[in-house]
DNA sequence: AATTATATGTATCGAGTCGATACTATAATT
DNA sequence: AATTATAGTATCGACTCGATACATATAATT
């Protein structure tokens, strides 16, 4: 019976952060997806920042995702840039004044202050409380993960201590290696 | 530095619950909000079940909920009812087939699935961590709190043990006891 | 090599969300 | 009695969103 009182603790939360969000980001014109599809670029790779990841992301259709992007581009918070071995790939990459944007509004100022307020070690058994109903939600229903290389079954460190990806078959600057990623599988 | 975290989970299990909500209300012709707004007026009291509280509670202005609710009037989902003493408030009452509509749809199938994977242990742990981040929410912003009598600093209890709110001066049935109240104040 | 199927992304339509503004009706205050 | 405040509705324009149709590029099949 825990779960109706989790997923009404988890609806609250989310109209007011939705709420906060918006408040925050009007001055910028923007909207609280497109703000969301933002963060995302900014935290994925490379592999991860096209049209079509942002779709999986956000569980929206690809015509969506497209007005959203269109925004964005329109307001120089992204550009656009065709991918050179597969044309049909575009990569989105976030710009300097998109970063600046994203400081600013994320996380949203009320949020801020409530974690803020909270002791370190709350914070922390808030994180792995979520980290664990985030992990089930993915697992049970078999959804895209979005993880970082570390919990990935294609990561591999080689012997000269770089880091190299089983999928790609390519090696993973350090840069790269804390981003979330569309490919990433959970070890077993 | 868990601040950024938590906002990335909170945000990512959003998204994950919106689109589990709208894949699952597509066949009922409804909109998330609009089963969020029906979802509140299931689980609030008496002096809670007006347009005004469903509009502090989702956030939104009292034109964009007027919307919302009429189009859950015209599903027969809910029926609207003239307040006898002030005519200016309306009462919003949840029909059987609206509340069918709620059992069948909250939560949600793939939360549902999320949450029973979860031991015991750990469905406690996440309803308290999200019980600590609301609350903190709440009480750093200044927010309304929406909770039950049981927190609340207007709760009395009587010497023949029935229960009493001291701001409405009314004694309050057993049944209300539980659901959320607009006018709710924590205890300091 | 030509054809077919699949994948990425865009354009457009209609229904709905949402904030802003203007409005009505009732209640509270002066 | 006049003024102000509150609850709610109506309407506008910008945006979300799914659905559909479309364009183009790549992959698979013949």
């Amino acid at each position: 019976m825990e779960t109706h009182q989790i997923y009404n603790y988890m609806e609250r939360i989310n109209n007011l952060l939705r709420t906060d969000s918006r408040q925050k980001i009007v001055e910028y014109g923007l909207q609280p997806i497109q703000l969301e599809a933002l963060h995302y670029l900014s935290i994925c790779n490379k592999y991860s920042d096209t049209p079509k990841a942002v779709t999986e992301y956000l569980g929206q259709t690809k015509g969506t995702t497209s007005q959203t992007l269109n925004v964005l581009e329109k307001k120089k918070y992204l550009i656009k840039q065709s991918d050179e071995s597969d044309k049909r790939v575009t990569h989105l990459k976030v710009t300097s004044l998109g970063l600046e944007i994203l400081e600013e509004c994320i996380p949203t100022p009320k949020f801020i202050n409530a974690c803020e307020q909270l002791s370190e070690n709350t914070q922390t058994e808030v994180t792995e409380a979520l980290n664990k109903l985030l992990s089930s939600f993915i697992k049970t229903n078999d959804l895209q993960s979005f993880g970082v290389c570390h919990s990935c079954r294609f990561h591999q460190v080689n012997k000269d201590n770089d880091y190299f990806c089983g999928l790609v078959k390519e090696s993973i600057p350090m840069g790269e290696i804390t981003k979330i990623c569309r490919e990433h599988e959970a070890i077993s």
